[in-house]
DNA sequence: ACCACGGGTTAGTAAGCAATCACAAACGAG
DNA sequence: CTCGTTTGTGATTGCTTACTAACCCGTGGT
């Protein structure tokens, strides 16, 4: 196998070459950290390069501008939940609701995914976010709607516990509540 | 009346001095526009200043920090949608949630009021503004269920539907769907 | 006349930021 | 070996930003 070929990074790093796509993919992976935390705005491609282990300027290259970067980043987000989604609907033949809900609760345990998923809504002032975030809702409802058993009544309580969900996550309700107060006001 | 004592102010401004109290006022009214546009980390002191008229740095005197400018900002925020709604229970014998309902409705086609509050919810990263948020809910809770007529299923749908209509109104959902769509899934 | 105080400003600083460009180093094919 | 392509970086630029220090001035009390 290669020899001696493996020392001649005999300078600084031990610099790994990847294809731009896996390149791609480890910026958008180190991106969800970043902007989870502080959204938009608050984060810099300084600190989201450095996450990815690669230079500033070559988010740019990899992005074209901060500004797409997040919109591929929060599309991402969104296809992971509808996934969820769709992952739990079709472990079943029952009802498929109960399960779509647990799995969802699951996902919002993830901190990075729930603050990256509200830094996206209060993103909604960008027409483009805004218009994307439209789009994938549009897609939520047909799926809901293509499920057996689907009511508009069953859907709209879904939707609507799930939206509620994200902000009792985000602003931590539980450690205020006992587990009655909890079960009774989020999860009835 | 007054005589010549009107013109002493030959120089450049006709400065109003107002009085701190006055003048904080008015800044928080500024900073409701300002947050509501671009959040926490987007919106410059400098912008919030210009709106309300003042110098930058007075901005810092006031209040001493951006951080505890938007703290105060979104505790005004809660407080107006928490006044909404015992102004919309005070007005009726009857059943008060859909009037709170329709009361809350209104609030939200107003989209500075609308974003900021978004924005709120975003920036429950940080701990000061979490906590700040949980308090409130814990409020609001307590309110709902001092209501005549309250149930545990009434409570809960009043405030996850609410939770949906944010971000309904965030990403403009409506202009997406036919009346009859909008209907079924945000009203039901 | 004076002065203390509250409201307000000008000038400045040190740091951080997105974005650009020219260049380097690794691979792959012939 | 060599040349074109792809992966990657260093240096810089021009601008914005939160926050500070020092000073200004009108008013009311004595």
């Amino acid at each position: 196998m290669p020899e001696v070929a493996t020392r001649p990074t005999s300078r600084r790093k031990p610099r790994a070459r990847l294809t731009a796509e896996d390149r791609r993919e480890a910026v958008i992976q180190a991106a969800v950290v970043e902007f989870a935390k502080s959204g938009f705005f608050g984060t810099s491609t300084e600190a989201v390069a450095a996450r990815a282990g690669i230079s500033q300027p070559y988010v740019f290259r990899l992005f074209g501008s901060k500004q797409n970067l997040f919109l591929v980043t929060a599309h991402r987000c969104f296809g992971r939940i509808l996934e969820t989604f769709r992952a739990a609907a079709a472990s079943t033949d029952g009802d498929p609701f109960p399960l779509m809900g647990q799995a969802y609760m699951q996902l919002l345990s993830d901190r990075q995914l729930l603050m990256l998923w509200m830094h996206t809504f209060a993103a909604c002032s960008d027409p483009q976010i805004q218009s994307a975030m439209a789009a994938g809702f549009q897609e939520m409802f047909e799926f809901l709607e293509g499920l057996p058993g689907a009511t508009p009544e069953k859907i709209n309580s879904f939707i609507t516990k799930g939206m509620f969900l994200n902000v009792a996550a985000a602003t931590n309700m539980r450690s205020a509540m006992t587990d009655e107060e909890w079960a009774r006001r989020c999860l009835l």
